[in-house]
DNA sequence: CAGTGGTCTAGACCACTTC
DNA sequence: AAGTGGTCTAGACCACTGC
């Protein structure tokens, strides 16, 4: 019979919860170190007296979090330090400009619509003289151009898209609340400013530059492309991880 | 009683997964709206002809990725899109130079213990006077420098490192294996590079680089802060997500 | 071939919340 | 007060796999 360590800072109010914080615990603390074997679902049954359900639920969710590898017949084994994975947090930018207590405001600069080009299927996986609407945007902090946002979106996908006016609404939002995703891939790099960016952004060519770069699809089909420009020193990403979170 | 898509693209084997994914194709789809009460769990028995266990594992998991709301007494209710959160996997930097066909290279640039000084406090939140490892180590691909790595470990949480001779291996790799860690903060952000690090980086000064800084937690202790500076044509960081993902 | 984890059942009690 | 989800049980069958 086995103590739980219910004086753990934070109460955890299910048995199964219980167990897995447990079990992480000693896997953490280093007590059970990669490789270890975990003890068998029926002895965990007896150790903290309850039904092989609730050791299971405990011990899934763990493998699942990638803590612990499962294999029949062998039992259950301590992982190797997972790769870091970090979750990466992408808000709005109305919200992330009035969280700097600064006065939002949005442009729209163009907003073209076209025929796909070889160079758009480089952004979009799309294939040529699809329909599709070029948007470019500025979105402002104050006076100061916080970041451009420059977009093509898939009429195919989403042709609700030609008959929306743009020019009071960022497109963004329009996006995430009108049209359903399944799938998206970022890109994070640094750049220098180009000529044209720097004008817009009020920053000398040649400066660091935080450029995002979104797909996005949906059931296969892709959606929208965008690319962000922030200023450099106006602006980082920030994730924060934790090795297991359900 | 319901028809299960099992003519999915991927079949899924355990029926409480092909439960999950019924009910998400819907609600991607549009079919189940933001706010459209998902039947209750009796129901959704019925539907599929299984117990009340397989229906709530999938409408557990369900909610835990956020794609459903759920509330005692009411019903389960679709949620609003999720803020956007994207898994941005760390690699080690072995691995990305290797994974570009490129040799790598590690080199030990700079090793010190020390105190930590108020400069210091605001890299990693440690008190005044903490002893300190402050390492430089440059990573290359082939011969060009891919990242440069400015590190402290704090002692008090690694002893173990300042017996450690880290001029063969790199810091990272080793603190991953030695030393548990529960939590972690990202930074990402565009930097122009100063003269210093243009030198060593190769690349003119104030060009465009992309700056890493994390800093490490184990048990509410700082354990370590490093900054990863790497040429901002040589590389992005990608991250992919789907709205839920176990 | 024996024992593991993977999955599922039918039923139970409880806490909470809305009616 | 009634019905929801949250949790747990005791037992079952199965597939896989290492002995």
């Amino acid at each position: 019979m086995q103590t739980l360590s219910s004086g753990d800072s934070e109460q955890a109010s299910s048995l199964h919860q219980r167990i897995l914080d447990d079990i992480e615990s000693r896997i953490l603390s280093g007590e059970w170190q990669p490789g270890y074997r975990i003890p068998f679902e029926h002895e965990l049954t007896e150790q903290y007296s309850c039904s092989r359900m609730t050791v299971n639920k405990a011990l899934t969710q763990l493998a699942k979090a990638g803590m612990i590898e499962r294999k029949r017949r062998s039992g259950s084994f301590v992982s190797k330090p997972q790769s870091q994975a970090a979750v990466l947090e992408i808000h709005d930018i109305r919200d992330e400009v009035e969280q700097l207590g600064l006065p939002y405001r949005y442009e729209l600069q163009k907003s073209v619509s076209r025929k796909s080009t070889a160079a758009d299927g480089k952004k979009l996986e799309i294939e040529r003289n699809t329909p599709l609407i070029e948007l470019t945007c500025r979105h402002y902090a104050g006076k100061r151009v916080f970041a451009l946002e420059e977009r093509i979106i898939n009429l195919l996908a989403v042709p609700d898209a030609a008959q929306t006016d743009f020019s009071k609404q960022s497109p963004s939002p329009w996006l995430v609340a009108c049209v359903p995703w399944s799938n998206a891939q970022h890109a994070i790099r640094a750049v220098a400013a180009d000529d044209n960016v720097a004008a817009i952004l009020g920053i000398p060519a040649g400066a660091a530059c935080l450029v995002i770069e979104r797909q996005t699809w949906n059931a296969g089909q892709p959606v929208t492309y965008v690319r962000l420009t922030y200023s450099g020193d106006s602006h980082a990403l920030v994730a924060r991880f934790a090795p297991s979170q359900g």
